[in-house]
DNA sequence: CTTCTTTGTCCACTGAGTGGAAAAAGTAGG
DNA sequence: CCTACTTTTTCCACTCAGTGGACAAAGAAG
């Protein structure tokens, strides 16, 4: 099939079109009750862009007492793909218009690898899915990487954690391979995007997005708009100082957040404390997995292991202590919590609350909800279709 | 004279009023150069303005080798009044439409005595402006409080260092008594207005403003735009904690970075440590002055004292660390630092700029200016000028 | 079968905005 | 003084987005 390459034409159809993505097919009275547009020029509209294809009309819809209408919806054809690189695993899952999840894979791998082993191993997981009926062609692909990206141009500058991207043409260079349009983000970003559009941040303007897996990174959104900063690196907040002269960090700093919580410094911190004897549970773990990660964490402290609870607790207290700081400054409406290390629930919830609530002023905390994402490891690929299927419906 | 009540009728008009007081006096064909319209539609929406009344043509322009052009500028007998409350004293000035200070005055005040007692003051320091013959009556007024403020209804919410306001309708007052449209703010907003519109900020779209009066507080602009978060509290950064379990703060925590460094904690330790007999200049001036201010700890510091320069390098230390973090989440463009520690000078910046440049990541901070505001005092009541004159040149 | 409701289409009209021509008012040079 | 060239402003016919009312289509309810 040929890939659709239309794209609104003005900014009513941009409108249209992201109503039939985020409210489903509608009939051409239920749109012009959203889009304060007379009938007859939404009409022209609605005909424009089911001349490009964008949009079909399938059926009619059951009447309500009169004229029955016609069911207008995205072209169910399109197909988004979104992928989430992570430190040690990738997301890639395909979507339709409307941005549910057709199918959704999930393998581990390495950054540290370079871009070019990366994408290999993605494109392959995205041929699997086409290969699995999901999808004949791909309209878009969104993704997401682990480090600070130059939006506009879509490259990776200066990842600390996967310093082998560092220039490359990431957008371009996808784009090519999967011969259609693409843009890159921040994985963090795109977690908001993704708890924006169908997770707990619905409803909210104004929220912080802190995603805890390998490290640590924040997605900033300003008035329904992801925040990136002046050089792409807003919410890179893993680096902040949690703990003076504390313990040393890869960045060449003391007492970063990061050094003292973040899935790999709890996978630290939890082998030290069982090969020092401090807990049978984390020990016999040690020895069953060869090592440790969070999930042991996660898992010793549900069976009620205390060395691990405390693990958990202290880190969600330096969390909590750096997210009240943000919470002061940015007064958000939202605070989300999620990444990998979100496995370790209520207790870590509970510790970044205590904090909060108790250092921020009460004018900032007064209806503030921490929550957890509700979305999980799909946050991030469905931001990432979410970012694209933005890019493509609006004129362009 | 009838004071104005016109209102841009439409998009077109306003961008040509923001135009106008920006760039000063134009001719229509200048005027055309920046808008983007044909210059039929440009001399027609030029023409309603110059019927309202808000712009006039005086006078034709020099010739640049052919028909000579009428100038067009904003009417020069608008008057703003832009009002600065701070928490000792109050700044009033007049503009002109162009937002070009006419007169200033600075009076000593105490916030503390509550809205109708300051507001008694600012309304004769605004008559003794008008029986200078600076204004005949006022178009528009900006206020700036020290305290977080319901932006859109204009009212304090729970201003601690301001009880007696809480919930005062400062807007709806001060336009009776006025007769004239009012807009209120925090008055650290004001200041990072005042320095976008007439300094240090003037082409940034993302940038910090951190004032350091009596409190510690930090204007947020994102895109050009004000950000003042979700309760309008917002910057309210005077309460993080810089010192784990520091000093006792008025908010009833510890550490925060208002307890160890702001005009109020300057004033005190500057005092201990004459009492203590650490300074024998800074007791000297103890003596005379009767109680020590951060000038006093300035003229100390200019004049060589050992102590008093520990204390500014310290508290620019403290301040440092907290903005540190800061510009890790926000990324900004820009930091200005202001307010009425100012006069503190390189010492506090040279510290502030040392903690910075150590602890942000190198991507944040590679291309970061951080310097002292231009406008001193006068940035609060321009930004108030600014404030209203953007409300007033807005569509109705 | 009639009446009412809802949906969708058609069409004349308005008003924003364009672009080109011409008028107005200069400068510069012979 | 006259001519050629510029720049600014005005005028006017034309395009096109968008409106609102009339009307057709299609069904529900009685």
């Amino acid at each position: 099939m040929r890939r659709m390459t239309a794209r609104p034409g003005n900014a009513h159809q941009a409108r249209l079109l992201k109503l039939l993505r985020d409210g489903g097919p509608n009939s051409r009275a239920q749109l012009g009750d959203q889009v304060d547009l007379s009938r007859s020029k939404l009409a022209v509209e609605v005909d424009r862009l089911l001349e490009t294809g964008l949009v079909v009309a399938d059926g009619l819809a059951a009447s309500r007492g009169g004229r029955r209408s016609h069911n207008i919806r995205l072209n169910p054809e399109l197909r988004f793909l979104g992928v989430d690189i992570g430190a040690t695993s990738v997301d890639v899952a395909v979507t339709n218009a409307e941005l549910e999840t057709l199918g959704h894979l999930n393998q581990p791998m390495d950054v540290r690898e370079g871009p070019v082993a990366v994408f290999e191993q993605v494109l392959a997981m995205a041929a699997k899915l086409r290969a699995s009926g999901l999808a004949e062609g791909f309209d878009g692909a969104g993704i997401g990487v682990p480090g600070p990206v130059r939006f506009p141009e879509g490259i990776p500058v200066a990842p600390p954690i996967m310093p082998g991207w560092d220039g490359f043409p990431v957008r371009e260079a996808l784009s090519q391979e999967l011969g259609c349009p693409v843009m890159v983000d921040n994985d963090v970003n795109l977690m908001a995007m993704g708890e924006q559009h169908a997770g707990v941040a619905r409803t909210v303007a104004d929220f912080l997005c802190v995603k805890i897996g390998t490290g640590i990174g924040c997605g900033i959104v300003v008035g329904g708009e992801v925040y990136r900063g002046t050089t792409g690196s807003a919410g890179d907040i893993g680096h902040i100082q949690a703990v003076p002269d504390g313990r040393p960090c890869a960045c060449g700093n003391r007492g970063c957040l990061e050094a003292h919580f973040s899935g790999a410094a709890l996978a630290r911190d939890a082998t030290e404390a069982a090969q020092q004897g401090l807990s049978a549970e984390l020990a016999s773990r040690l020895e069953t997995d060869g090592g440790l990660t969070a999930v042991d964490v996660a898992a010793a402290a549900a069976a009620g292991d205390a060395t691990a609870l405390d693990l958990i607790r202290e880190g969600g207290n330096r969390t909590g202590q750096v997210i009240a700081g943000l919470v002061s400054f940015f007064n958000p409406g939202l605070v989300v919590i999620g990444g990998g290390v979100t496995g370790l629930g209520h207790t870590l919830l509970a510790a970044i609350r205590t904090q909060v609530y108790r250092q921020s002023l009460p004018l900032a905390t007064g209806n503030l909800p921490i929550v957890l994402g509700e979305l999980g490891p799909a946050a991030g690929v469905i931001g990432a279709a979410r970012l694209i299927s933005d890019h493509l419906f609006s004129p362009a």
